[in-house]
DNA sequence: CAGTGGTCTAGACCACCCA
DNA sequence: GGGTGGTCTAGACCACTGG
């Protein structure tokens, strides 16, 4: 348990950040880099008190957050564990593709088809929340998992807001990292639906006449203004979205 | 602000639930019967103190966890404040669709096509998490909207958790809102697709062939076990999924 | 039984906001 | 300035778990 600890020198007392979210991001990290795997115990509060020399309260606050956030589980009597798999998936969370098939222990790879500005047309203009004929950064992009094409991206950006867009190379990185470096989004906005797409999307996706498509479109706002706007559009047989999570009041709302 | 604080009386100290969760039980109750309106300013932390007589800390984390459920706003510095508006939307919570229709001034109805008993075959015995061959609990119906069919429904029900289901009249309350008076589930799973239904689905939906249609399938546990396994169909023309909301570590875990 | 987490208290200091 | 929420402490009591 020694070396565990010792690991905590992170915590910094005169750091501008709560000492509860530094141990929050401690823990966050060691289990997530696989230091800490799944199922194991985890230091108790009091040692964690020791160790740290923070107060009770303070772990407590910690811990009990991450349990709330589904990363680990505690059992009243027993211990904290690290939960068995990170299982909030992409329906709720803003997972970036590459790092989704890479962690399914696929090869992720990405073909960019255009880069370019557009005038936003009605609808474009309205979810962006510009006026009509606004100039926008345009991206169209397809994901390959193995080679295998699995989702067509198009996505308008506010260029007031990310001025160096077009200068990425998103053959490389993918728009989504790119974008949650640059931004913390403060609101999120998801529909999906499901479509027949047109020969274009057919053709890019390499799929049927016919087969339908599970279809995501994504805002993000960051002071009130949206920042990027995405459709995704992802072929059925190759792809579902899926979210299994434990139940608290947030869901339970009417 | 006398007479706002003085309905605060349910606080029990002896009671079994914890003083925090009254505290939000009893404002959460506030809130959407009305008595506290959008925009409205809440008792500050100290009132709270003074009023109900416990510590701040307690308070605090009352108001702290209604925060982050998205219920109310807190502005450092000024105060805490009632939310606009709930918006969660149905991809993430648990909602009746009867509820979802009438709320949105529509007129619900449903109709049952099928409730009784089933074998389980091998898929719908992997997901219920039961023996193939169990006999569990079937039942079939359409939800319409303004007489139009907008959910199929599928459901299981394992028959040791919930022995009563087949007597119930599900004409007249929804399968959801019946499972949720008993049961308050621990645990869901969300998937969603897209599909072609087949020939009986679309003639339940009354939509032309070659329509796709979002395919929401839950499942939800208590104690560990499997209550029920509902897959949802809904005509892409009528119907998308949604979900608009502040983002917090939850959403942006890697 | 000893160890664990769940809750609660009464203080404290600070950063923020508005007047 | 005075009021607000955000954080933190050092204690305390309790209920639950395992041996």
């Amino acid at each position: 348990m020694k070396a565990i600890l010792d690991s905590f020198d992170a915590i910094d007392k005169s750091a501008p950040q709560p000492l509860y979210q530094q141990i929050k991001n401690t823990i966050h990290d060691k289990v997530k880099n696989g230091e800490w795997k799944a199922g194991q115990k985890l230091p108790s509060e009091n040692e964690l008190v020791a160790a740290l020399e923070v107060s009770r309260m303070t772990i407590h606050r910690a811990l009990r957050e991450l349990t709330q956030e589904g990363l680990i589980n505690r059992v009243h009597g027993l211990g904290s564990f690290v939960a068995e798999a990170p299982r909030h998936a992409s329906l709720i969370e803003l997972k970036d593709i590459a790092v989704e098939v890479t962690q399914s222990g696929k090869q992720h790879s990405s073909r960019v088809l255009a880069l370019d500005t557009k005038q936003a047309d009605e609808t474009i203009a309205h979810n962006m929340q510009v006026p009509t004929g606004t100039t926008l950064y345009f991206l169209h992009a397809v994901h390959y998992q193995d080679d295998i094409p699995i989702q067509l991206e198009a996505r308008y950006v506010n260029p007031d807001l990310v001025p160096e867009f077009l200068q990425q190379d998103f053959s490389r990185t993918t728009s989504t990292s790119f974008l949650l470096k640059q931004f913390r989004p403060e609101e999120m906005e998801h529909i999906v639906r499901a479509i027949i797409p047109d020969a274009r999307a057919r053709d890019a996706l390499r799929i049927e006449p016919g087969e339908p498509c599970l279809q995501l479109s994504r805002r993000t706002w960051k002071n009130d203004r949206v920042v990027t706007y995405v459709t995704l559009t992802y072929p059925s047989s190759r792809y579902d979205l899926g979210a299994r999570y434990a139940v608290n009041d947030f869901q339970m709302r009417q």
